[in-house]
DNA sequence: GTTAGCACTCATGGATGGAGAGTGCCAGTC
DNA sequence: GACTGGCACTCTCCATCCATGAGTGCTAAC
């Protein structure tokens, strides 16, 4: 086993490291498993076939690729694609006409829910994977306004807009009758009393004024407080937004189309708490992340990956933005492009903030 | 062929009803062809295979079986299915438990959409097939009030109610900047001069005073009246609210494992404007209707029915509720499922307009 | 270090044939 | 005349078999 050690990374000396890429970019285009004949015709290598399956050979041991079964060519493992996205990658960067369909797109939108599921389903069809953008819960983030709006005589639309733009509105079931000049003085009191703090603070203020209060007979406070409080526990009972869109899109993907294969995919993609617990991990990591195969365990079979990146400020991202497909995908065009519409994200967000001073 | 007259229907005497009663019973259970044997077997009939035979072959001639191929049971044709609802089917009706499940499921929710996204998830969750739940444009709903809250300095959510109880709200990017003072004293105004008007009536209304005023140069009445403008165009821009929920479901039907035939059905049910399209004209129609594998085109194979009920008052309905699945369903259940979940919406939607009064 | 050659393995696809299910029809029975 | 047993016939389904071809691993020679 002739093996050169390289400066670099662990045990790959260009040759090899060629020849990974190669059987890489082939498998990902065909799908099929490669030959050391399919090598030697591409031409980049001045090798007989016989050679490259040394290499090969080589590059099975150290588990970079696999054996179908005996006569059948070679495949990437997902070490192999992992080796791959770290060192051997070449990202192709975005066409101008991508940039401004993006831009476009989000530019587009005006509420944040909008905003979020125009870019999954963008994503997906930009892909042709499926399309994914999550938002967890609004606990953490600051709010600008909070207004109520009467709807019958005890129903209430709580309107909340946070400091980052996101607008939130949720009906509330009041037993108490309210009429419109109390919801527009509770709206200014609200707002006027509590901008800038997080839901979170707002909570606990609102159930220490509401201690204080209980000596004092002011009806029109408790009244008010409690209003509040039940909009900001109803607000936070939304644990998170996500958008999945495109999901017939695997359906075209060769591996999937064996009918139970599909079956189990398109399962995992409805459990939504699975794909809630991976998200939520890319969150905390922050930036653009790909996950290949077992890395996650989005389903049994691990022959998915993920790529993903998170929007919104750097310091404290709001979510994430990414797109699930085979394990066998583009990566080099699927990073460049999930990595520019989480851009996307961030700057509309941040201009949404400007706007609102 | 003895075929005897029947006096109520067409040319079916009554052995023949019942075996085709039995074969579309038999075949929606095990979805396999029946057999003249397998009659024979089930205890129905006091007559031997051969005879069965006779009777099922002029079934075939008048179209009510047909034969996949010489040595296959009988399996029925939309036709043979089409006969049974009409004057075969005896509905079976909901249990005390499914009863609750449905008034505990739909009473739960606040919002219009909440309301007809649970229903279309239970409809799915409680048949196994797709549910479906369609509200066309508000254009002919009368509303109760129209709140405008200020989101940003030219962004400001508009929220409607309509006197049937559902509420749509609409950020709407003005251009010009308004304070709270405005929108309070413009959602007084606009409320108070047009609640009990169509949002239709309202646009021609807005439209004959915005030309009024031009003379005049009012600038808060214009700028009044150009928001309210904007805001019924952009709800009226939102042409339908369509759920589909449970697609996954026709995953198990074993109509679909073939990859290719699922692939077909998938795709059909993303491709919203047909299903619009079919709704629309169960809409116009009202009252519970089934339609029969090719009298729907849902896809290009009629393999397929469709459930419907209207749901709101019986004179205007509101929306379409329903589902889809394989012509092979049991329209005994199916049927009264449907209904009475329709019922429930249009209870539910009454309380609602009475507590607005 | 590279390569040609060769034996070996294994998936694929078409052909074959038997088993089983079901029908249609005929002739016989009540 | 209605019903039924019997039988020939058809067609699907499944397992088996075989030829084919792709691709490898190894060895020996360059």
């Amino acid at each position: 086993m002739p093996i050169k050690l390289d400066i670099h990374h662990d045990d790959l000396d260009s040759r090899a490291r060629d020849v990974l890429r190669e059987v890489i970019v082939q498998h990902v285009a065909t799908g099929e498993a490669i030959s050391s004949r399919s090598l030697a015709k591409c031409g980049h290598f001045q090798l007989s076939p016989a050679s490259l399956r040394n290499v090969m050979a080589d590059l099975e041991d150290l588990g970079y690729l696999q054996h179908p079964h005996t006569s059948a060519g070679r495949v990437p493992t997902d070490r192999g694609y992992r080796f791959f996205i770290d060192h051997l990658m070449k990202s192709r960067s975005l066409s101008q006409r991508e940039r401004e369909m993006i831009d476009g797109e989000v530019g587009h939108a005006n509420e944040i829910d909008e905003v979020l599921q125009l870019a999954s389903r963008l994503l997906s069809r930009m892909s042709d994977q499926v399309g994914i953008v999550f938002m967890p819960t609004l606990l953490q983030f600051t709010i600008r306004s909070m207004d109520f709006v009467l709807i019958a005589e005890s129903k209430i639309m709580c309107v909340i807009v946070g400091t980052n733009g996101v607008v939130v509105n949720k009906i509330i079931d009041t037993r108490q009758p309210f009429s419109r000049d109390e919801t527009e003085k509770i709206s200014r009191f609200i707002t006027a009393e509590f901008s800038g703090m997080t839901l979170d603070g707002i909570r606990r203020r609102l159930i220490r004024m509401t201690e204080e209060e209980r000596a004092s007979h002011d009806a029109v406070m408790q009244k008010t407080l409690s209003l509040a409080i039940e909009a900001v526990d109803d607000v936070n009972a939304v644990e998170h937004e996500l958008y999945v869109e495109g999901a017939a899109s695997i359906l075209s993907k060769p591996e999937f189309t064996d009918a139970i294969a599909f079956r189990r995919t398109f399962l995992a993609l409805q459990e939504k708490e699975k794909l809630v617990e991976i998200l939520n991990s890319c969150l905390s990591e922050g930036g653009l992340q790909i996950l290949v195969g077992s890395e996650s365990d989005f389903t049994q079979v691990h022959n998915f990956s993920i790529v993903a990146k998170s929007y919104g400020s750097h310091s404290s991202p709001l979510g994430i933005v990414g797109l699930i497909g085979p394990t066998r995908m583009e990566y080099a065009r699927m990073a460049p492009l999930v990595d520019y519409l989480g851009l996307a994200l961030t700057r509309k967000i941040e201009e949404e903030q400007e706007h609102r001073q």
